[in-house]
Parts: structure tokens; sequence; C-alpha cells
RNA sequence: GAUCCCGUAGCUCAGUUGGAUAGAGCACCAGCCUCCUAAGUUGGGGGUCGCGAGUUCGAAUCUCGUCGGGAUCGCCA
């Protein structure tokens, strides 16, 4: 572990104040603004006022018994703040000697002991992974590099939502193309995703003539079940007007027409060839798709069927396929996946429910059944151990046709999870839009009297993405994919590299690498906590972007250790006996770079302890934002004098160092050259 | 209506447990390659930190109220 210079200097004040007037209260430092204030500064006001002292004699009193090291030049006091001074040369020697004698930098034992689940994207498995999935996966893979570099065993997992209403009619639209010979006509999982998009709109399209059917307002027998033509919605419309139903249900129909409508138009332009094989195909074959695909479903849900089983199987593995590998391209991988049709299958889920109702837990409203979260949560001290002095909506488990919701899986789920992995604690990334659902799963757990397991969960929520036109919507094909994005981000970067002199395969590396470091830092040094809109222009934007800005300081800190020899001068040997140097700090920007240095093990302490990855992206722009800058006002193989040299060659190595460990936590590939 | 999150420069965002004069990037204007890669750097303009109270030596940060945006709150996952 590390122990921080800071912490030691406040524990010395921190004695003598204990000594001189037997206080504890705590004394606080930050770093000043301005270089004139020191480097390090304590306020003395509340500390004053426990000693009935004025702040300015405190100060001089601090500073008679403050016992000056090596590294610390002197104490001044302005305005009620004690300002430290470092000597910035033995500062240096400390800090640069220790990054350099480090395999990792940062890397420490502070989660040694600990076993971790994160599980992370966990995407339906009917269409390809798309941008509003990646922040997730993005933040997912962060949050266990953390942990993995801090010493932890992690495990990275994918929950396959398998069971999803939406699923079985596009396991009916795969199998009916496969077995007339239609082959995909692109990447597996984006093949699967048009077909989601069209089956679920022949579905609804079917759903709403059938109910007009029912009513006998159909106008044309000889049309298609899956299809709506400009001429039905005015037939429909007309027949809505002359109808018995009420205003709100009048418009209610026809808004779905209207979209209907709309959609189906879009995607027929979109998907014309596809959409036309399936239409004609669902004509051919399928009576009633409603009734078919509730038939899958069911027969899914129950997992005897094994021709059904496979089936189900074979769209959704392929979907996956498809994920991994455009997670491996953004550098994201998982180790296990856990299917909720398993979970489905264990038939655990009835206990749980009979378990909970036994214990008055559950409301119950015709076949219907809801999770009295309040009453629960009250009862068992839950609401008081998490501090939740709101009322907890109640949660639906049993819809009122008697079938199991999601969250009753995810809490039978939850029950055996941590097992998997012997996990001390399980990290859940999933969007805020979940809240409820997600709290519900912990408060289940304590209705069952499973305290230590709903302890040991933690969701971890963070907003929504959306597009700048609106929402994403895969029902509609109407979403910007990863793959997609990769690639527009790829075309940015090789404008760029046109006119440089590398190989073609080396620019290829190159413009894989910074895309995904564009990519990936864009999303990363985002707050969780705040929605945004996402415009991939920016995001690709080479002059907007910051993932290429760190990547292009690296290789610029490489080149100048690389072209050492060419200049006479031996940087091995000079790093080797980094503790020889005597290091002589010239310039303001020299000791930015070292005090910023210092800070890296901490940021990335406190970007785990707080799960905000964001600090580390925003931590490691201001490192290589200030190595520009000394870049540009340091030479360093044509420094001045010996010492110069060997303080810069330390600098610029030790910054290579600290990228090195900044890139593995974030994800970002490490480039020589651009 | 209730609950949660967000509101900082034209745009996108930083701003540690309250600390000294609120910071970057993009965009705009003007400079810097006979010197380690210009995907860089220097300078300039641009802010009543949504609004109003309160707490205190001190508030972008904490509390309350209020306005605006997003999400959730009984049958999707």
């Amino acid at each position: 572990m590390y122990s921080r210079i800071y912490d030691s200097i406040k524990n010395q004040l921190q004695e003598i104040l204990q000594d001189k007037h037997d206080i504890t209260t705590e004394l606080v430092w930050s770093k000043p603004h301005s270089s004139n204030l020191g480097d390090l500064s304590f306020p003395l006001f509340n500390v004053a006022k426990a000693t009935s002292l004025t702040p300015q004699d405190l100060g001089k009193e601090l500073i008679e018994n403050f016992s000056l090291t090596n590294i610390i030049d002197r104490l001044e006091l302005k305005g009620g703040f004690l300002n430290l001074f470092f000597n910035q040369n033995e500062f240096a020697k400390l800090i640069l000697s220790e990054i350099i004698s480090l395999d990792k930098y940062g890397k420490s034992n502070l989660k040694e002991k600990k076993r971790i689940i994160v599980e992370h994207t966990s995407a339906n498995p009917i269409s390809p992974l798309h941008i509003g999935n990646i922040r997730n996966s993005i933040l997912g893979d962060v949050i266990g590099r953390l942990y993995r570099f801090l010493g932890a065993k992690v495990n990275l997992r994918y929950y396959v939502n398998d069971l999803g209403r939406q699923i079985a009619p596009v396991i009916i639209g795969y199998f009916l193309l496969n077995n007339d010979g239609v082959k995909p006509d692109t990447k597996i999982d984006i093949w699967i995703g048009k077909i989601y998009a069209l089956m679920n709109t022949f579905l609804e399209i079917y759903q709403i003539k059938s109910e007009f059917e029912s009513l006998s307002l159909i106008p044309n027998k000889e049309s298609s079940s899956y299809e709506l033509s400009k001429a039905e919605l005015k037939y429909y419309q007309a027949k809505l007007d002359t109808s018995s139903f009420d205003q709100q249900q009048k418009e209610r129909m026809l808004k779905q027409l209207q979209k209907l409508l709309r959609v189906q138009n879009s995607l027929k332009e979109k998907l014309s060839e596809l959409y036309l094989q399936l239409k004609n195909l669902l004509d051919l074959n399928i009576e009633d798709l409603d009734d078919l695909a509730n038939k899958y479903l069911v027969s899914y849900l129950a997992g005897e069927d094994k021709k059904i089983v496979d089936k189900f199987r074979k769209v959704t593995q392929d979907t996956l396929s498809g994920h991994t590998e455009t997670l491996n391209l953004y550098n994201i991988y998982h180790d296990d996946f856990d299917w909720e049709s398993e979970v489905s299958w264990g038939g655990e889920v009835g206990k749980i429910l009979a378990q909970l109702d036994k214990k008055g837990f559950l409301r119950h409203d015709g076949q219907a059944l809801l999770l009295e979260n309040d009453k629960l949560a009250s009862q068992l001290g839950f609401k008081e151990k998490y501090n939740i002095n709101y009322e907890i909506p109640d949660l639906i488990l049993v819809n009122s046709e008697g079938i199991a919701l999601y969250p009753c899986r995810d809490i039978a789920y939850h029950l055996h999870k941590l097992e998997k992995f012997d996990a001390d604690y399980c990290i859940n990334v999933i969007g805020k839009d979940q809240q409820l659902a997600q709290l519900s799963v912990r408060t289940a757990l304590y209705g069952l009297g499973e305290h230590a397991i709903a302890d040991k969960i933690l969701h971890y929520d963070y907003e929504i993405v959306t597009l700048i036109g609106g929402r994403m919507a895969g029902r509609e094909f109407e979403y910007v994919t990863c793959d997609e994005l990769f690639i527009m981000a790829k075309n940015e970067i090789e404008t760029i590299l046109e006119n440089r002199d590398y190989s073609a395969v080396i620019k290829e590396d190159i413009a894989k690498k910074v895309s995904i470091s564009s990519i990936r830092y864009s999303i990363l040094k985002i707050d969780p906590q705040k929605t945004v809109t996402f415009d991939a222009k920016k995001a690709v934007n080479p002059n907007e972007n910051t993932g290429p800005f760190l990547q292009y300081s690296y290789a610029r800190a490489l080149n100048i250790l690389q072209k050492a020899p060419e200049k006479g001068i031996d940087a091995d040997s000079i790093i080797k006996s980094a503790k020889q140097i005597n290091f002589d700090i010239k310039k303001e920007i020299e000791w930015k770079m070292i005090s910023l240095m210092e800070e890296l093990p901490f940021v990335l302490k406190r970007a785990l302890t707080q799960l905000k990855p964001d600090f580390v992206a925003n931590y490691a722009f201001s490192l290589a934002s200030a190595f520009h800058k000394f870049y540009d006002a340091c030479p360093v193989l044509i420094a001045e004098d010996k010492d110069s040299l060997d303080t810069r060659i330390a600098i610029v190595f030790s910054f290579t160092k600290c990228l090195e460990s900044l890139f593995e936590v974030m994800g970002i590939d490490i480039l020589e050259k651009m």
C-alpha cells in the first residue's frame, strides 16, 4: 500500500495539536491553485476555533513546533492558511525513484482478499449492441479492471435475458428464413436484429388487426394479416369514429395504427428485400403468429421440448457470438454467461413466491402477485439499514395471467449468483431505469431471510443514453450499432493517417486502437449519473477527443526515450540509477508533472471506492495535458546540463509508467507511434 | 401526485471530506515546426455556478423551498 506523504505531514500537525491543546479536530489539506501559495495548504479556521486561539497564533505555534524534513522546505502563514512548500528536488527524487522501481505504478493490494462479481452488458440477445448498450459495457469493464488492478479476483458475468416476450417471434422468423434457404447477408447479430424489428412489427400489426376483426371491423379479407395499408388505416379510422369506444380508447388505437404504419413503411424502405421475403413466408406458413409465438415461449419457459429449446438457443447463441465479437473489438471480455432460462428451469421461482406469500409479503389481486416492498422493508429493518426514508412502491411479480415476470427470476438468480464465484460481493451494472426492480431483488431476499446475500449485492446504476433525434428503438431498427460507430471513428482517423509514412498494416493497427480509445474515453469521462445524448459525430471527431490525445502523449514520451541513443544519451542507465540523480527542477511545469504523478495511486483508490471511472479518465487527461506542455517547454535530449537531462529523462520515463497503468485500467491500447 | 438523478462559458464536460482569483476541450480570433512526431503548444474574448432563502469565518459544493430536463411508480425486460 502507498502511504501518502501528505498524510504523514498532516499526522505530525495533528500530533502537535494533540500535545498542545488536547484536541483531535481533523485537519484537512488541499492543493492551492497558485504556486506562490505553496504546494499543500491547511485551513486553520476550524481547528483554531477549538483551541480558542486565532488562526494566526495557532499557525505560528504549529510552525514553531513542526520539525522540517529534507523533503519540506518551509511553512508559511497566509490569511488563516498554513501553507507548506516542498523541497521540489527531494520530493521528485522520492516519487520518481519509487515510480521507476515499481513494475506497475499504482497497482496495489487494497482489495487483495476480495472476490468480486461484476455483471454487465446483459443486453437482449435478439439484436446487435448499440450505443445505448456500450455505456453499460464500458463502465462494467472499467470497474472490473479497477478491481483487478487493485488486487481483487474479478469474475465478469453476462446475464442472458433469453425469456423476453419479444423473443419468440424472432425465433419463428429466423427459422422461416433459414428453412427457405435465405442466408444471413451480414454479421449474425445484425441479421437477427433485422428479423427482430420485422417480426415484432408483423406481430403488432397482426394483433391490432385481430382486435378489429374480433369486432367484425375487417375491411378486406384478401389482404395480408401482417401488413397495413394506407387505405386500411383510413377504413379503420372511419370505423373507429362511428364505434362505441370511449374517446381514450379511440385515440389509443388510432395512435397505434399510425405508428405501426410509419414503422412498417420505414422498415419496408430500409430492409426492402428481407421485408418481402419474411412477409411472404408468414402469409404462406403462419396462420396465427400471436398464438404460435405464445406457444413457443410457453414451451421454452418449461424447457421440456428439446426441439424448441434448441431453436431458442441457436438464435440467442448466434446473437451472443456477435455481441462477443463487438465487445472484444472494444477490449471487453466476459468470463461467464448466465441464462435466464436456466434460472426458470431450476424451478425455484415457485418456491420463492410461496415462501414470500407465507410470510405475508405478497398482495394478491386476482391471479396477480405484488411484492409489498414498503411493508417488508420496514418490518425487516431494510429501510433503516439502507437509510431509505420514502415509501417504496410495490412491484408486480406475477401478472394477472399467472405468469411470473422477470424480477422473479432475478431474485432466484441472485440467490445463487454469489456462490458461482464464491464472491464477497456482486456489482450489477444496470441502468437507472431499473432502480425499483433492482431494489426489489434485495428486499425480496430480505423477505426470504437471506439478509447476508442481499447485503452483498450492489446495483451500480447509470443514466441512459439517448440519441440526438430521440431514443433508440431496437424494434424499429433505429439505432447506431457499436460496429457502425467503430467504422465511423476509424474513417475519421484514417483521413488523418493518410499523409503519414507508415505501412498499411501499421496504419490499420493505429486506426483501430485510436478509434476504440476515442469512443471508450468519450464515454468514460462523463459522470455515470449524467444523462447523455449521444452525438456520434462528436464521439468520433479527432479534434474533439481525448483518447487519441492520451495515446499521442505516450507516443511522444516513448519517442524521446527511443531517440536518446542517437544523441549519445544512455537513458536506460539514467533510469536504472534514478536514486543517484541530482534532481534539478527548473520550470513550473516539471514540478506540476511530479506533483500530478504523485496522485495516481490515490486517484485509482478513490475511483474504486466511489465507483467513479470518470475520476481516472479526467485525471489521465490532466496528466497527459501537463506532459504535452512539458514536452513543449522542456527540451529533454538537448537539455542545458546533465542534472536537467537526468531529471527530465526520469520524468518522461515515469510518465510512461503512469500512462501504462492508466491505460490498463481504462482499457485503452498503448501505441508506440501515431 | 410521489420518489430518484441531473441543471456550471455558445456546445460537451471537470471541479476530492465546504477553502484563497470557478477550470478544460470544442467553436471563434491572433501567434509557434532550420529544435525530442503540430493528433501538439502560446495568447485573447466568453460565467450573477437554474432561481430564492438558510447554515458559517467561508457555499458551485451542505439544508429547505422553487423552476426546468430525464427516469421510475400494477401486468415489457
